[in-house]
DNA sequence: TGAAATTTCACCATAAATGGGGATTGTGAG
DNA sequence: CTCACAATCCCCATTTATGGTGAAATTTCA
């Protein structure tokens, strides 16, 4: 008898977890092998288990799904990773997929899909759901990132911050004006307001809001 | 034989929806008549339809489950409401449980804490996840706040946006100054001022990446 | 070692946001 | 018919943020 896909799935949700195992069940040549509510579990089990896929939400606590995919590189005999999230921001997907990802499912999706995109990359193939691929096609126009490839090189935007940098916009992200943020880190507000302009600069921003949102999204808090 | 407890769900995960659907099939007295992907469906199917239960995520675009929950408040025959909520943050449950939800559940818990709550809320009960209710314990200390009573006494802490000022909160998520959203809404910079101070005192935030972050965590973009 | 980047600070000017007063319509619930 | 509230506008003053242009000290790394 052929040999069950082995799944593992990771996500803070349990209620999804289990609406996930509900519908895998329902499949002959699918199994859940375990689950992991944190990233750091995720890791843990890593380091004695293994599974042919990992179905992984980005957007856990602490540790997150982004995390998890940058340890992952640094192992082998990983699985293959399925991503999971709420945001179909196209801009992110493309992230995910360049850290090595090889397939992303929206949360939005139905349960069926989770079944293909697993039979999918476990044939080694890559899995979006059809309007992501759809969009990142027009959005990677002649740029031919091979989805699932794992590149060592960086992503960009987030390495190009120094740590001072990083330091500033967290505390920025946690309201504090200019003045406050030279107090805490006892520094010239003038310091402060030359790391705001080359933090604006840097990320290409127009404003706060735009940090902010660039902040959450990387996870900088 | 014995009528089975009505259930509608709305969340825009349908992963989710298709989970809690599968735990709660293994129940004999309780059905899913319905669910809804968006706060809009919920009120039209509301209009026409009814249900013992509606499990309502807060966390929906668009119309996130705050509004549902206002709008529930000025309709009658409404269904007891279970809301779902990625956050326990306690202010959060405590604001949710005086706009007349009758239950919450953290997406953490359990699936059979699903059926629990259900059972629970049905018979006229409030339900709490075990450790939100110790929490809400402490933090309303002497106030005795009812839960599930719908209080018509408006409470200033009810603090939910009007429309327009969802519009002016997006626009300045989209990184636009108050000229430019006076513009774009071809209204006055005053008028956009007086928005963004009423903005601020209603989300009682500091500054706009407190608006800025308000708006992500209620997925207004 | 030497170039590049990071960290720190400064001055000047303008744009934008915040705080605290108001006022006028219109509409919908009671 | 009120009363509350939403939506619109206005004034003033102050604080913050942004843009331009440097520049010295230190650290990093090729």
């Amino acid at each position: 008898m052929k040999e069950k896909i082995q799944v593992h799935i990771a996500d803070d949700h349990k209620i999804l977890i289990e609406g996930i195992i509900a519908v895998i069940n329902t499949e002959e040549d699918i199994e859940v092998v375990d689950y992991s509510l944190t990233g750091k579990e995720v890791l843990d089990w890593l380091e004695n288990n293994t599974a042919d896929i990992l179905i992984l939400d980005i957007n856990m606590p602490v540790i997150g799904g982004i995390e998890v995919l940058k340890k992952l590189k640094k192992m082998k005999d990983t699985p293959k990773v399925i991503v999971l999230s709420s945001y179909d921001d196209v801009r992110f997907v493309q992230e995910i997929v360049t850290m090595g990802a090889s397939g992303f499912l929206s949360k939005n999706s139905a349960g069926e899909h989770i079944i293909t995109a697993i039979r999918t990359v476990n044939e080694g193939k890559q899995y979006l759901t059809e309007d992501l691929e759809k969009e990142l096609f027009n959005l990677m126009f002649g740029k031919q990132v091979k989805i699932g490839e794992r590149p060592d090189t960086e992503n960009e935007a987030t390495n190009s911050l120094s740590d001072r940098e990083i330091d500033i916009l967290r505390l920025i992200v946690q309201e504090h004006n200019s003045s406050e943020i030279a107090d805490i880190l006892n520094l010239s507000v003038h310091t402060i307001d030359s790391y705001r302009k080359s933090l604006l600069k840097k990320i290409n921003v127009k404003n706060t809001v735009g940090l902010t949102k660039f902040a959450l999204k990387h996870n900088i808090i």
